[in-house]
Parts: C-alpha cells; sequence; structure tokens
DNA sequence: CATTATTGACTAAACATTTACTCAACAAGC
DNA sequence: GCTTGTTGAGTAAATGTTTAGTCAATAATG
C-alpha cells in the first residue's frame, strides 16, 4: 500500500503518522467491537494507544468519521465476492464446501467487524445499506451458481433464490452461536458444519436420483405455492 | 390519564402506578430496541412517558434494573420451548413446517425484544448466557425430535446435533434479513421460506428412496469425517 | 362521619461524571 | 523556517442519579 519505490526515501515522519493511523484505526475497531460504538469512547482509545484525545482529532474530524475509517479499513465485501470465484467447475458439494468454509473464515478472521455491524445495524442506516448491499451480491451470485448447475443437471430446478438462503443462513448461525453463545453450544469445526450443510441440503436438491421419486415434491421446491399437505392450523 | 376525582375505587392508586410501571417497560424496551441500550437515555423514556425523569427512579432503582426488568417483563424463552411442543404426530414436514412458521411468527411478534437481545449480546454476559441457554433447549428438543422420526424410519440416520440447527439458521437468517435489511432483499413470505427450507432439507435427509442410492452420503451425514472428494486447498 | 396523619406517585432542580470536541502552544523532522 | 505530529488544559453538552419538596389518595383516629 505505501509507494515508497519512486520517491527516493520513505520520509520517516510520513511513515510514523501511517503507522499512528493504523494503530487508531486497529485499536478503535477493537473497541467498537467490545463496546459497541457508543460503549466504546475516544478516551479509552487515546488511552490505549497511550496518547492524548487531542490527537486522535488530528488524524479523525470526528467519532463518526474515526467509525467509517474504521468501516472503509476494513471492510471485506469485496473478498466475499471474490471468495465466489472459486465457484469452479468442480462437483457442487465440493464448491459449496469450499466456498462455505471459507466463508466461515473469513468471517471469523473479520470476527470484530461482523459484530460491530451486526450489532450496530439497526442503529446505523448506513450499516444496514452496506450490509444489504454486500448480501444481496452474495445471494446473487449464488443464485447464478445455482441456476448454472441446474443447467448441468448436477441439481435439479428449485427456487434458486432461496437455496443460497437457506444455505448461508445455516452457515451464519453456526458462526453465531460459535462466537457469541460461548462453550455451550459449539463443540464442532467449520469444516464439518459445513460439511454436514453441504449434503444435507444437496441430496435434497441433487437430482442423481431423486427426480422421477415424487414429482409433487419438486414442483413444491421451485414454486412453493402448494401447501406441504393439509392445511395448517393458525391458532 | 386521570378522570375519576370523587368515586371511590379502591386501589385506584395501586392500578395507576401498576399501569405506569407498565408503560415505562413499554417505552424503555421500544427505545432499548430502537437505539441500544446506550443510545436509549432515561431522560428521552421519561419524554415519551411525559413525566419526569426522577420518577423513573421511584420504580427502578437504576437504569440497569430497568434493562433486567424489561427482559423480565418481556423474555419469551419458554413460550419458544413450548411452542416445540406441537411437534407431534403429524409427517415431519408438516411438523416441521407448522414450528418452523410459528417460530418466525413468534420471533416478529417479539422483534423489539430479540433486536435488544442480539445487539447486546456481546456488550452484556448476562444476555449471552440467557440467550444461549434457551437456544440449547431448542436445539435439545429439535434434536430428540429428528432421533424420534428416525426411529419411526421417516427420516435416515444422520447428526441430529446439526440439521436442527442448519434448519434454525435458515429460519433465523431470513427472520434477520427481513427485518434489518429492509425491503431490499426480502420479498418471500415466511410460510414460503419455511415450506422451502423444509422441503429442501426434508428431502436431503428424508429415507424414502434415496437410502440405497449412496451410501457414503448417508455415511458422511452421520460422521461428517469423511471429507467430500478430494483435499481442499486453504491458501 | 369528619378530621387528621401517613403514604406514595410525582415534579423541579441540581448533582457529579462522562462525553465528544477545541485550541493555543510546543516539539521535531523536513 | 515551515510544516506537522503531539500535548495538555479546557468547554459545553449530555448522561445517570439524587435531593427536597408538593399534593392527592388512602388509612387512622376521634
Amino acid at each position: 500500500m505505501r509507494r515508497r519505490e519512486q520517491e527516493e526515501e520513505p520520509g520517516q515522519r510520513r511513515a510514523q503518522a501511517e503507522a499512528r493511523r493504523e494503530q487508531l484505526l486497529e485499536i478503535a475497531l477493537d473497541l467498537f467491537a467490545k463496546k459497541g460504538l457508543r460503549g466504546a469512547t475516544i478516551r479509552e482509545i487515546a488511552r490505549r494507544a497511550e496518547i492524548t484525545e487531542g490527537l486522535i482529532y488530528h488524524y479523525f474530524a470526528s467519532k463518526d468519521e474515526l467509525v467509517t475509517a474504521v468501516m472503509r479499513r476494513y471492510h471485506f465485501g469485496p473478498r466475499l465476492i471474490e471468495l465466489l470465484d472459486e465457484l469452479g467447475d468442480e462437483p457442487v458439494e465440493e464448491a459449496l464446501f469450499r466456498v462455505g468454509t471459507r466463508f466461515l473464515e473469513l468471517l471469523t478472521e473479520k470476527r470484530q467487524l461482523v459484530h460491530m455491524v451486526f450489532a450496530e445495524v439497526r442503529n446505523n442506516p448506513g450499516f444496514g445499506q452496506t450490509l444489504g448491499s454486500v448480501m444481496m451480491g452474495i445471494l446473487q451470485r449464488l443464485t447464478e451458481f445455482m441456476e448454472e448447475r441446474i443447467a448441468r443437471g448436477e441439481l435439479r430446478p428449485h427456487d434458486t433464490t432461496l437455496s443460497p438462503r437457506v444455505f448461508m443462513g445455516g452457515l451464519f448461525w453456526y458462526f453465531f452461536v460459535h462466537q457469541n453463545l460461548t462453550p455451550n453450544v459449539a463443540l464442532v469445526t467449520p469444516e464439518r458444519f459445513t460439511r454436514f450443510a453441504v449434503s444435507a441440503l444437496l441430496q435434497g436438491l441433487g437430482s442423481e436420483d431423486l427426480r422421477g421419486a415424487d414429482e409433487s415434491l419438486t414442483a413444491l421446491l421451485a414454486s412453493g405455492n402448494t401447501p406441504i399437505s393439509s392445511k395448517v392450523g393458525t391458532p
């Protein structure tokens, strides 16, 4: 990220400033994730960086700007999307397993940002917008993938806008529980969970031998309009 | 609010107090959900209730106690668990569809509390504990249900600690996206999503005709130890 | 029953802290 | 010597909380 090639010396001054800025962003991210945007104070950030509060305002015009700077610095929407490029020519199971695992890896690696965004998404409209568009991108790409695999005959026809949601939902739920609800629940590795989710889902969508079995079910997956069996009471 | 002046209705005082307490809890819940625990101030609660801030401290010793009072008043863990008693003798699909739909209904009805808890779960250790134990209960019950249905032959053997997580995860994800990411994503009704999730998942776990098809997959669902196909690169 | 005493819902104002933010002054690399 | 990183003292607003006091509903008393 530093362009030192053409300029002679790194510029010790500039480098130090850059380092400080980076340090502040890092500390801010950590505190934002741990205590929330309001819970994390300028004072504590300064204390942790061993500087005065005033200096923070030399680098960032306001706390709000610090927040958005943190977002810009650490947001990984693009990486999330480009991760989907790995959906190559392998068999569906392998492709989904691969992407699912890396999705969980990425969430875990960036868990601080994830927590920050998810906790604040209701208060901060901008967060909701960002998050929403990223997710839309992911779902869109996954839908395309499903369609491709349907065309290839690997999957049977179904509502390809919903299957990615079930898949990603399961994964995200795993992440959330594993991260926040402590050792209570999760004793299962990301790989194993992903593998299970993929297998379970694929065998529901796999075309192999199930296709002819029960056409009403296939129709239901595609349309989603026919009731399951009888009417369902709503007490 | 006060209308009777001469009518001597015993306990009028007490009733009014009770009503006020209830009103404060309601306003607090709404504000907590909208702005977060820190974002919602005692002053604004008082303003919305058209009383003075001091009065709040007549009813609740501190803001923290107000928070826990709100939790106690509105928490629906029990209702969530008892909802699972509806898992009766119907066919699996119908049972899961029923429970899934009502789960989403309940989440939506109590969405304020849900948002409050999920946003604050990282800062407030108590929240995490409560949420964790409730979820444990749900998953436990669902696991038992799955086992029952396996015994009946409706489902084929699989890791019954994982299937509920995929199912609930998908549903919760739907709820979250639908609630927070606004009209962006969701144009699909709770019923339809639930129906899809159930169908997709069941046909992956249903024993009907798939059983003999690919025994390696069945084994994989149960153990989760065999890799999908080849090794998965970890760059 | 009428009068008095006591409770308890409620207000107004101030309290002590904490908050984000400012600014003049200074130090130090360029 | 000019730019810039850094300080330390400072401010106004906002926060949770407390205090002193008002007044009507209730309970006790004669």
